[in-house]
DNA sequence: GTTTTTTTTAAACAAACGTTTAAAACATAC
DNA sequence: GTATGTTTTAAACGTTTGTTTAAAAAAAAC
């Protein structure tokens, strides 16, 4: 007989690597972090990132690609809800400041290694059909054919709101350095700006001078 | 005699490193760049890197504080100007995009390699005084107890108006990947993206119910 | 209890890394 | 010219890298 039932200490030997390059590459990166670094962070023998997930190669895509979901996933569900453009905005807005408080350096990891190798990114794109995006486009644009919203249209809107958030944990570490921050300070900073944002984009798609 | 004077070649070769490094070190990284990407780039030896900057790491944080001083210097010298708010603050946002249309990876670079490493930064903050920050903080202040504008610090004003146009950037492989855009679509986009982001912040500012 | 399969280990592998060396090539001084 | 100092080179240095191996340990099957 082949392959085995799961039993305890395999399942849980593979996790805790999961788990420990989840942690080493969302750090380090790619390029900056090596096997030694995972074997040690999870605790166990070098040669067993090999045994289970062939090359570190594998491993990072393995770990990657569930980053993708987790940075991704949320935000198309919430495009499609059948809520009001007001209330998808707020949710969206606030889901984006949850995800990054819970995982303040998974944009700059996301960013950073698509940059460094954009093709990595297309077998999530084929996961996710983008024809979600030109559902949301759909009832922006009829929003906004009835006066509800600015005339704007979904490829600026996204980045206008991911921005604001994102940015903030993006330079986590400059603004801390820059205004002299501690974590505390940060988290306070954080909660303050997300009022500032959700403010600034709601104004400014909902009130505005019609042509 | 030791020192020579700085002939022809030898001011070339250095600079030729520089030059090099800078492309290789703003599109891979520390960690990703190696000694003979860069040497390659400029086509040299490998040993003339270390010839001329005792190390990688030296010749990297040499490029970095370069690229810090790029990142924050024209900003810091628009605040310190003796112009309104309103032209301030449009000042920054253009100063802003046309620094990122003229060095796409300029701010993802600086925030990866603060987040790899933030003592890094330090040397580079000595430099650029906080004291200007509060003169800009200052006239924020003063224009929100005229009323000019809504109840806000530098230090959410500031990164608002950062995030919009640099984020923009920080995900333009991504943005490109996601709505398959061409180098010329992103531009366009970029062009279309500054007006909707001028318009945001400033109406945002200017703009708003007075209590 | 013995055999067979799966998991873990220590040790080693070749390749790539940052760096150094020692000599060649070049430029300048005398 | 020769001598002296500077720049460039090819080759090698010792480490660290990702990966593999072969044997030990553990678990499962019989």
């Amino acid at each position: 007989m082949k392959r085995k039932m799961e039993c305890f200490s395999s399942k849980s030997t593979e996790e805790r690597i999961r788990e420990a390059a989840k942690r080493v590459f969302l750090e380090k990166g790619f390029d900056g972090a090596t096997s030694r670094d995972i074997a040690e962070a999870a605790g166990i023998n070098i040669a067993l990132t090999n045994y289970y997930f062939r090359s570190k190669e594998k491993l990072f895509i393995n770990i990657f690609e569930e980053m993708c979901e987790l940075f991704f996933k949320g935000m198309i569900d919430i495009m499609n809800k059948s809520i009001t453009l007001r209330e998808k905005i707020a949710e969206i807005i606030a889901h984006d400041f949850r995800l990054m408080k819970e995982n303040p350096s998974l944009s700059l990891f996301i960013m950073t290694e698509i940059h460094r190798n954009p093709d990595r990114m297309v077998n999530v794109l084929g996961g996710m059909k983008q024809i979600h995006h030109s559902m949301f486009e759909q009832q922006i644009q009829e929003a906004v054919k009835r006066g509800d919203i600015r005339p704007i249209s979904a490829i600026h809107l996204m980045p206008m709101m991911v921005a604001n958030v994102q940015f903030v944990f993006i330079g986590k570490a400059m603004h801390m350095k820059m205004w002299h921050m501690s974590e505390a300070d940060f988290d306070a900073f954080v909660d303050k700006h997300q009022e500032l944002v959700v403010e600034m984009i709601t104004s400014f798609l909902f009130e505005f001078e019609k042509a």
